[in-house]
DNA sequence: ATGGTAGGACGCCTA
């Protein structure tokens, strides 16, 4: 069986977990990291995922807001939950585990949405998200103590043109400003970091992993963006075996505003 | 140009 890791902000680890449920048993990855649990680590539903297989649950969760999780068949230690900004936010849990010979660092993030104005001069939240990205520098693909290391999550930025549904309408929306798109690009590439879903489907082919919960037919309109991602060290590329983007999880009963995002590896 | 929906927790913030 290859190697399977998913992403997945699920807004709310409770209120969605019929739905996680019926991911897992679907799909039955490996690993599934998920974001915006909203759940506070005494309250996170651990017998659930315990009942479907999943044994190991490492969480970072807080009440309300953000939270991170990742959720495992296979043993998982965790090595860094990281605190951002000095924020006191749950947005980043990092855990290792084996494939086959190498040592595997996967870290789980969820970056801030950064509010509506893209000015950090009169906007907080903005501020935040570009002092976030930056300090992402310091998590690069090539870490003491792993043979290699995945990047997955919400990074709430859709960095190519065809990561939107368009281009020019959305430069001026938070998610697709240039100072984003180019800083998280930036911060990709000096980390080291290849970016596996547009290795497997590049470009002129749109993918989108999010659409709004405003519009009011999200399909027929489908003005998505790209805002979940699966980045790896460049030794992993070889090994990838694909990338699926399981769009139809946004049509299913009471659903997140974003999708599954599912990568395979030719390791065990 | 605007406002549209959703979740947590219960007035209003965040996405």
């Amino acid at each position: 069986m290859p190697l399977c890791i998913a992403t997945w902000n699920i807004n709310s680890v409770r209120l969605r977990l019929p739905i996680v449920e019926k991911f897992l048993r679907e799909h039955q990855p490996d690993l599934l990291c998920l974001q915006e649990t909203k759940c506070p680590d005494d309250l996170f539903p651990v017998e659930a995922f315990h009942a479907l297989g999943y044994p190991f649950v490492a969480i970072s969760g807080q009440k309300g807001y953000h939270g991170v999780a990742t959720i495992s068949r296979r043993p998982v230690e965790v090595t860094e939950k990281r605190e951002f900004c000095r924020k006191g936010d749950c947005r980043h849990i990092a855990t290792r585990f084996q494939a086959g010979d190498r040592s595997v660092l996967l870290h789980n993030f969820y970056v801030p949405a950064g509010g509506d104005e893209p000015d950090p001069e009169i906007n907080p939240k903005f501020r935040h998200k570009l002092d976030f990205i930056e300090e992402m520098r310091d998590v690069a693909a090539a870490r003491e103590g792993a043979d290699a290391s995945i990047l997955v999550g919400d990074l709430n930025i859709a960095p190519l043109v065809e990561d939107v549904w368009s281009h020019k309408q959305l430069l001026k929306v938070v998610s697709h400003t240039p100072v984003e798109t180019e800083g998280l690009e930036s911060m990709r590439v000096g980390g080291g970091w290849q970016d596996l879903m547009r290795i497997h489907t590049p470009p002129p082919e749109k993918i989108y992993t999010w659409w709004s919960y405003r519009a009011r037919d999200w399909e027929a309109t489908d003005r998505g963006r790209r805002l979940d991602h699966v980045w790896s060290s460049e030794n992993l590329v070889e090994s990838l075996r694909g990338i699926e983007v399981l769009k139809e999880a946004r049509g299913w009963e009471r659903p997140s505003d974003h999708v599954p995002v599912i990568a395979r590896f030719a390791l065990d």
